[in-house]
DNA sequence: CGACTGCTTGAATCCCTTCAAAGGAAGTGG
DNA sequence: CCACTTCCTTTGAAGGGATTCAAGCAGTCG
């Protein structure tokens, strides 16, 4: 029941450093406390001091933050197998909303069963921390994608970055994945207006870049849409280039 | 001489976690290789695979990313204290470069000498993963800032944050401390134009919030400022609010 | 004192937002 | 099974914030 945990750090770890065979066990006997969450709830708030990081395990996330009435952006995006809120661990206070935008499959981790984990192996520690490494690197890159680019190229370059980490799970078939976002949602990780949006979504559908239908993306032309999203996947730290779209 | 590492570790973390005696002995006789470099200079380059990380001890340093012909989004500021690349323990390849925007002196270590470190003391290893917590909480800022704010809004945040992280370090004094960046470089950061940074800037001016003349940022109404910037400071995750700016 | 770099200002243009409204898809209840 | 609601998508039009182009100005350095 518990390999998730096991998998997914494996995952995203190089295999040179993978983990001892007395850290993986230890790992998979971590006590994980598995929750059904309907879609658009919060489950972990900004303010709070939460005692638990989760474990997506089924579903997508995403974290944001509510600015002066209304407004919000949404910083990031998560999807089975990673830890959002890792950093709970070792900050006291939330800065930021964690909130599923599907039903969800969540399992919380109590921070003392994780710190003990850490403390007798330092290879789950760096393997957590790498974790987290990658989140802050993903941000980084949405700092750029939301400064420099325009809307275009920005959306381009989140349906790459989507259909990368989704193919990276094996989530993704035939160049197409699943992304339960509304236009409004997408308008939120952008930095742009849902009619902008809408107009953006279009002239990519209208160049032949890509189809969303029914909350399901498909890339049509993969070698234009990396193109036009000036998409490089190094800042995606993914362990092995089988991932990688050709 | 080393003790720069142990005091800004620990002015980081939380005191009811504090360093053991023997691991602040460990820190302090970590090998550090002190470096000048000229302003303007790349310490670590995207792409490369550096085998140290290395610690601000004078001067200001920036995260940054150039896009296609030209266009650069700087994504951070690190400020003395601050070990920018931490990421490069865990993260083979570098996907962004950091460089000197002033003439500073830097502390390289070994990542070697840090893995040992952090598998003999898992408080220190705690510490410095604290540390990219925090680096990950301001990334996430500066995509809400980026993101969702307008110019004048996301500048008047940008120097609140620069005011509070300086003064956290005891760099500012009566309201004031440096701010060495252009009006280039402050567009890079913001995702703004220079013609636009100089507007707004002059708009800061002339509605009596800060000065800014020859490197230097001096808050002449933090409140006002504070409430133009909607400035929170809990993303910086200072441990004390002896720091906060009244 | 030129050359350079950074700051300032004006004017035209454009990308994106806002406002407004209509069309579609999905679910609920009578 | 069809009205009815609700949420999401789509399209039009007007307005604004920011960019780009361009040029003048100021401080600094060899």
């Amino acid at each position: 029941m518990n390999t998730i945990l096991v998998d997914s750090l494996l995952r995203k770890i190089d295999p040179k450093e993978a983990l001892s065979a007395k850290g993986r066990a230890a790992l998979a006997a971590l006590p994980i406390q598995v929750t059904q969450i309907e879609p658009g709830q919060d489950i972990v708030r900004d303010g709070e001091r939460p005692t638990r990081s989760f474990l997506v395990i089924e579903g997508f996330i995403c974290a944001s933050k509510v600015i002066e009435e209304g407004r919000r952006q949404i910083t990031s995006i998560y999807v089975p197998g990673d830890i959002p809120d890792l950093q709970s661990m070792h900050i006291e206070v939330m800065d930021i909303t964690f909130s599923t935008m599907t039903s969800s499959t969540i399992g919380f981790m109590r921070h003392s069963a994780l710190t003990e984990l850490c403390v007798a192996f330092p290879d789950i520690a760096a393997a957590l921390w790498r974790c987290t490494l990658v989140d802050a690197a993903i941000y980084r890159d949405w700092v750029i994608n939301v400064g420099q680019r325009q809307a275009y190229t920005r959306m381009a370059h989140l349906f790459c970055e989507i259909i990368v980490r989704l193919r990276a799970i094996g989530r993704a078939k035939d160049h197409s994945c699943d992304l339960p976002m509304t236009q409004d949602e997408l308008g939120q990780a952008l930095g742009l207006s849902t009619v902008h949006v809408n107009r953006t979504v279009a002239r990519l559908r209208r160049e032949g870049l890509i189809s969303l239908t029914k909350k399901r993306l498909k890339i049509l032309d993969w070698a234009r849409l990396k193109d036009a999203g000036e998409f490089d996947p190094t800042y995606l730290h993914l362990r092995d280039e089988a991932s990688a779209l050709s």
